[in-house]
DNA sequence: CGGAAAATTGAATCCTTTT
DNA sequence: GAAAAGGATTCAATTTTCC
């Protein structure tokens, strides 16, 4: 029954579409449970006084949009929390959100998302290769901005695709700081006049990375600050679902066209390296069902330290011990686990094999 | 008037100087407006639950020490407004406050010490060279720590040694990440018996680079968090002036030792040499995120004779091999090793173009 | 003694399924 | 729901051991 509820509220969401007004009250009237995963990028509340000229006397064209005035930390903490507990709601148990924010808005809002009950697993560092100087001389070249990952709470599972990001990374794990140039050239949207369409343009790099690692293709996502739709644009190409929810009828107009324009990448292409643990369980007692090993035939360890016999109940029996491949390794290491499986190797032609590699025979027949 | 009262006061300040006890407490005893710059490394609250192994079955030794154990947000936020609100008022004016955390604490940090009144000037990055790998591939590595730099108050004036920060980056401006390897070898103490005197020792080259740009020779800094000493030996070495305070005596101890140890430099000495950067590695997956190459696109061998598709997250696909562009070149050609990176092309305009140049591109990018 | 291989270690909110 | 069992998982740098 509950099943039946959740699903048919499921597939009342608007998918793919971008939704006009508040994203509090749009997010109001969603169903609960029901998004994958939720990505940010709220005003920065950047409080800028007066206006910053360049060396050269040119002037900046800063963020001072009338929806990024915020008249107080008060008023901008009430929002945060506002639009967080909508987000929380709606979001799958085993949903995740991500945030963006600078020093003048991420505090507020990291903190906001642990009291709401957020749990969060990283923050990120978008270390931009080719930021805006400080032209005055007077502080640090402001040369990152910072995103938060969190689940719903704490426990909660989430998507990580290890595998996939390890591979984005040349085959090492992926670390929480990434290097990417911000939006510029031909991806930089401009308005009729020429201008930019939307002073903080995200990277479709950026959402890349993230889509990949945090969702799975057919995940619904929902960006309720869609700008000019960066967010709806990428996970069009990766074959996920998108909602934006945006204010400003001139971003939904350019977001509308962008995504509109965008071509899904072909499904071969949007499989991603799987991980290991995602492989069917094969439980050692099969090889010796299938005689891949003799019941009396002897194990060897990887160090060659320590050897054990194969019992027909798929068991093994060594010095003083009896169990599993896995415990009587544990045990003969005196260490607190064992993968039985890459730990004990058998003699074929005289040469020493990992046990591995028959479970790997298995599986490749269940494929067929 | 209030200029000699200020001048005693700061003269009866126990400079150079490692004081016992609770930091609230001892700053409470401090006059107002006396400290130039605050440093500090608080607890971080890191909320461990069991015991971590590596995949080597040795274990991690974790921080769990009784200064890091907090029941709830509300105690150590309550704990982080005391502490900032009587940091803020023994600062100078034109003073500054310097404070590093985890994602675990410094939300909670950054949003107390903009309540409290400070003003942030900068959060920057301390991007580790070696961090500790995230064993069960669970996360993203945390490869970075945050440090928040903040004025006592807005519109304040504050230290900030452009010029000489400039000279430690070669020439060009500094930026809000920092690139610092952990403190390991030499540099970590260690107590009697061989273990580490302090769980959470920071690299001198950290305090060396705040101390250079935030405060001038003379200038006093207060670190109300003291540890082993790092923040009071990088002061001698530059020849500024430090109170410690330290309420662990183990820790006092083998700051005393150490900071006996150090030496002022010399003005020459302080010509710190600048080291050449090799060329950053490019992972080939930066290409697919960055939209240089599209998901599902054709890459063709220089030989003409095999080709590969793209996949999203930046393996390659070819007949029956799934990889990286080295291990697909490699398996094609029936080699023992392929550069990838010149092994493959892919067309533009009708030419056939090594991918090699779009990772050009990219290292051009970031040496901006 | 030199060089190679092995061991050690670092602010970490670090598993999943079956019984 | 608790307890037991299966089995997946690491990067860079320094220090120690081995030959």
């Amino acid at each position: 029954m509950n099943k039946t509820i959740a699903k048919g509220a499921a597939t009342a969401l608007p998918l793919n579409t971008i939704l006009d007004g508040d994203c509090i009250e749009r997010m109001a009237s969603m169903p609960s449970n029901s998004i994958d995963m939720i990505f940010a990028d709220p005003p920065y509340n950047l409080q800028l006084k007066g206006q910053l000229h360049r060396p050269d006397n040119s002037m900046v064209d800063a963020v001072d949009d009338e929806w990024d005035q915020f008249s107080s930390f008060g008023v901008y903490d009430h929002f945060t929390r506002a639009w967080l507990k909508e987000a929380r709601r709606i979001l799958k148990p085993n949903g995740a959100l991500w945030v963006i924010g600078s020093y003048h808005n991420i505090f507020r809002v990291g903190s906001a998302l642990q009291d709401e009950g957020f749990w969060i697993l990283n923050d990120v560092v978008w270390r931009k290769s080719n930021p805006m100087p400080n032209f005055r001389g007077k502080r640090y070249t402001n040369a990152h901005e910072t995103m938060i990952w969190a689940s719903k709470s704490e426990g909660a599972k989430y998507t990580f695709n290890y595998e996939a990001l390890k591979s984005l990374n040349e085959g090492i794990q992926m670390r929480s700081d990434w290097v990417m140039p911000i939006c510029t050239g031909h991806e930089r949207l401009k308005d009729a006049n020429g201008d930019k369409a939307h002073p903080t343009q995200k990277p479709e790099a950026l959402l890349h990375r993230i889509l990949v690692g945090s969702t799975n293709p057919g995940d619904v996502v929902l960006d309720p600050f869609f700008g000019t739709g960066t967010t709806g644009a990428v996970a069009k190409m990766l074959g996920r679902e998108y909602i934006g929810i945006e204010r400003e009828e001139s971003y939904r107009k350019v977001a509308e066209a962008r995504i509109k324009g965008v071509r899904k990448f072909d499904r071969e292409a949007l499989q991603v390296s799987a991980s290991k643990r995602a492989e069917p369980r094969v439980p050692f007692g099969q090889l010796v069902e299938r005689g891949m090993l003799r019941p009396g035939e002897e194990l060897y360890s990887m160090n060659r330290r320590h050897k054990a016999k194969v019992r027909a109940d798929g068991t093994l029996i060594g010095d003083n011990i009896k169990g599993s491949i896995h415990q009587v390794g544990a045990h003969l290491e005196n260490a607190p686990s064992c993968n039985g499986w890459t730990y004990w190797c058998f003699k074929k032609d005289g040469k020493t094999v990992p046990i591995d590699v028959l479970r790997q025979q298995i599986r490749a027949e269940m494929q067929n």
